[in-house]
DNA sequence: TCATTTGGTAACAGAGTGTAACCGCCCGGC
DNA sequence: GCCGGGCGGTTACACTCTGTTACCAAATGA
């Protein structure tokens, strides 16, 4: 079993990653470095992470808000967070630490003082993995029945049928379900489910998202569940909670 | 939808009200400056506002009974608030807070850490609704016997039947019935609608009010609930009463 | 009363959206 | 390597929505 800790840092700026990756690596930590929130999320689902190094300004869902969200869900509520602010003012700390952050380290930074930080917080919260049950943790999250397990990337009908969904669905639909309640724009959808930016005359995620009705909508010609907002986006209706562990 | 957020400053110095306008608008955002609270009313009746910056010293009502006021009022309960004053002491914060301020900044403030808090707090409000809290109040707004879902974008008529609304119809509609039995302008209802202020010859209001009448009124060609008022604009009559979580 | 202003809405055109069809691309099996 | 199937993007076309224009009716005022 690899037990160097395994830390997770979300920035969606490719040099800073590859060099605090780096970096960490040579003293003797496993690095996985993402660029967003929902692969921030993706990653927490099939790995043991034991810290997560944090942007503030991220595309898409910002780190506060990703904070608060680690927080608020109880297979990485412990999961210590350092967060990287570009402004380095005092009361981005403030608010950084009320989000419920460990530390907080203004941009720039040396790789130095991340590398102390980082073994400060891990001595704090004193988090040697423990062996075993990394895969019993397993969120399923619940909207109008249907019941969608992270873990598995298993949905599941109102009627317990398996539905079956190409990874491309199935992201999008987390990216929905991951934001229920608010429009999306196209842009937004694209790059929480695929991580890229749109192009001119972009219509995949049209597609996507009619493919996705056809699956999951009661009636795919008049969706209740996906609903359009001309000029807007997208907007999921149901509201969403979280049905704990897997049965 | 790429309608750009709309601040309204409350400051009685005319030079801070121009500065940060000027900076502000710089950075993307429509900003209305004015003087005091009266002036904050009657802006805030006729138009819409995604955020308000609060000084909290004020000729006539200060900023505090304001933001109270503010959060008093249906309309304006959700609007976040940053409170600004010339007092830099930890209680001003905490009481700004405990009078529903949503963040707090103390004069004299850099107008960079100004727009780095509304970028902020308006991030933080857009927030995904955290599963399994109680969904905010006013989701679903009555009035006559319909039932207006703010979360679904769904009206439902007296006898429970979906009706149909066009997206431009439907934000017209939250235009009414969120200023209800006052007149508003074809102006007001093109800004509180559409974002958009109104071109020479605009007549696209009074083209969607008649489409709009069209669904929900009783007589189309004798209107009860969306009245004409002669070189005013138009009135929405009925009393509309929150009506709380959806069933 | 008649002229003018104001508002209602039909008709049209342009933009936004849904989706079928098509076409590379990737990946696993042979 | 070759083939086949599934996936996801692109394109095309139909349909809907919305702003504009135009024309008529109602209200207003001289």
């Amino acid at each position: 079993m690899d037990r160097t800790p395994h830390l997770l840092v979300v920035d969606d700026d490719r040099e800073i990653r590859s060099l605090v990756a780096q970096f960490l690596t040579k003293h003797g930590f496993r690095v996985t470095g993402v660029r967003d929130g929902a692969e921030m999320m993706r990653t927490l689902d099939g790995a043991r992470v034991d810290l997560i190094v944090l942007d503030l300004m991220l595309p898409g869902e910002d780190g506060l808000s990703l904070c608060r969200r680690l927080r608020a869900t109880p297979q990485t509520a412990q999961t210590p967070v350092i967060m990287l602010t570009a402004m380095g003012e005092e009361t981005d700390r403030i608010v950084g630490l009320e989000m419920g952050a460990d530390d907080y380290l203004a941009k720039p930074f040396s790789p130095r003082e991340l590398l102390a930080r980082i073994k400060a917080v891990l001595r704090r919260v004193s988090a040697p993995p423990v062996a075993g049950a990394p895969a019993a943790a397993g969120t399923v999250l619940r909207f109008e029945g249907w019941s969608l397990d992270l873990t598995k990337r298993e949905l599941r009908s109102p009627d317990g049928v398996l539905v079956q969904l190409s990874a491309g669905e199935y992201d999008l639909l987390v990216a929905f379900v991951e934001h229920p309640q608010r429009v999306l724009t196209r842009d937004q959808l694209l790059d929480l489910a695929r991580g890229r930016s749109a192009v001119p005359f972009d219509r995949s995620i049209d597609v996507q998202v009619s493919r996705l009705r056809r699956k999951i909508e009661p009636d795919p010609a008049d969706p209740t569940l996906i609903k359009t907002v001309r000029g807007g986006g997208y907007l999921f209706t149901p509201t969403v909670s979280n049905g704990g562990v897997a049965p």
